[in-house]
DNA sequence: CCTGGTCTGTTCGGTAACGCACAGGCAGCC
DNA sequence: GGCTGCCTGTGCGTTACCGAACAGACCAGG
């Protein structure tokens, strides 16, 4: 298992569910199952029916949108501060994109039926939730322009210090291959950016585990679209300390 | 005014109205306004507050999603199969996205604060609102996919066909200008696609005016995201036909 | 009829990323 | 130690698109 610094209780360790009040939280975990993530496992096809939802604790789940049977990119990225399965809410079971697990670990994980139930009773979780759902929506928009406009070596700085945020470590394991997958490029493409952030010093990679060196200097390097997913999802979150 | 193939009526022009039971659709009318939308007015600005919400009936809006204050990208389009101001039915009363008219022509328009009364007492509004939030999440994704690896004369091909359909008319008034935006391509490789797309007697276009001279023909030289997203929409909103 | 603004077409050099192919290095395993 | 598989680096030629600039065509209004 790779290192987690910060020590995150299942209880609490997962966003959404911290923010609620006790008594909503307590009776939710009830229904909740700790299970344990996989690297590189399918949680869900796109047009696969939802059976479970899971809320990352320590793991990350990347959502990736095929295209044409052989093209891949990722629109959305599911750690500890969000959840999968969040169209349920929604009412649609019914996956719109592929699932699949970036980073291993602790999730907690809920049967589909139990999750309705459980949305129903509790009004503090329905208002995270739909606000969570609001957050998503906008990061699919800014991927589908970040996508567009900003280099490879921006997207890569970005979607480490996305993943950094979400595996609590400035260290977790990821090849050039799989990023080729995840930014859509080739694995060239991804050799070449990050050969160069490593020679700014603000990366280390040593077969398939990546070191982040500089976090201030990755961000630096990064696009705009980091920040302004980070401050995005602060603002519609935690709205009272604005 | 651009020319209208079909006659629509305002009652049930919109096909979110028209899905619902007479007598839910009917209330709600009763608070709406029609309005005349005008070409390239902006309806909203990312993190405007939502005052009012539109049901196109004529017209159509895009949904841009704007990056670094110089770039720009059409993330969606809403057209009479839809509604802007969305958002609200997940109590979030915040644009995400710049909101340009494309198309001009009549709406149906109500207040926030009605329509939030109104979803609360109609479950046929929500169980069919919920759903189009839906199939406006896949229709993110795809953006971001067909973004980034379709090449300009096939995204030129689909834009025009999903405009096709929400102007009910093989004309309308667009110039390769404006494309470029929308497209988020320089004014060039619009004009080079454009070329390229008469030449093959797909279109033909003067000095703003596009017309659609083989649809089918279209259909075919258009990636394949106009497909797909007609299936998926056709799925989400009348699943009992499928 | 001229003029000014809008819309479209063309050219040029430059660049980011493409597909393909191959070479080397490291780790684990027999 | 030597083999094998995985991960990373490099070197082609090609393509799509970029930024900038300019030229022609068309329309409307004075």
């Amino acid at each position: 298992m790779h290192s987690v610094q910060t020590a995150l209780q299942p209880s609490t360790g997962n966003a959404l569910l911290a923010a609620l009040p006790d008594v909503d939280r307590e009776h939710f975990l009830a229904g909740c199952k700790q299970v344990n993530m996989n690297f590189m496992q399918i949680l869900a096809e796109p047009g696969d029916h939802i059976c479970q939802i899971y809320f990352p604790v320590e793991g990350y789940i990347s959502l990736v949108a095929p295209v044409d049977n052989n093209a891949n990119v990722e629109v959305g990225l599911v750690g500890n501060e969000g959840m999968l399965g969040i169209s349920l809410i929604l009412g649609v079971e019914v996956a719109a994109q592929r699932a699949l697990i970036q980073g291993p670990g602790l999730a907690l994980c809920m049967e589909s039926t139990l999750f309705m139930l459980e949305y129903e009773r509790s009004p503090a979780l329905q208002n995270i939730l739909k606000r969570y759902l609001y957050v998503l929506m906008g990061q699919l928009a800014q991927t589908a322009a970040c996508t567009r406009f900003h280099v490879v070596e921006e997207r890569l700085a970005r979607w480490l210090l996305m993943t950094r945020d979400r595996a609590h470590s400035d260290e977790f394991h990821i090849t050039h291959e799989l990023l080729a997958y995840i930014l859509g490029v080739r694995r060239v493409g991804i050799t070449k950016a990050a050969t160069s952030l490593q020679q700014q010093n603000l990366i280390r990679y040593h077969r398939g585990k990546i070191q982040i060196l500089d976090h201030a200097g990755l961000e630096a390097a990064s696009c705009s679209c980091y920040a302004a997913y980070k401050v995005a999802y602060e603002k519609m979150m935690y709205p009272v300390e604005y």
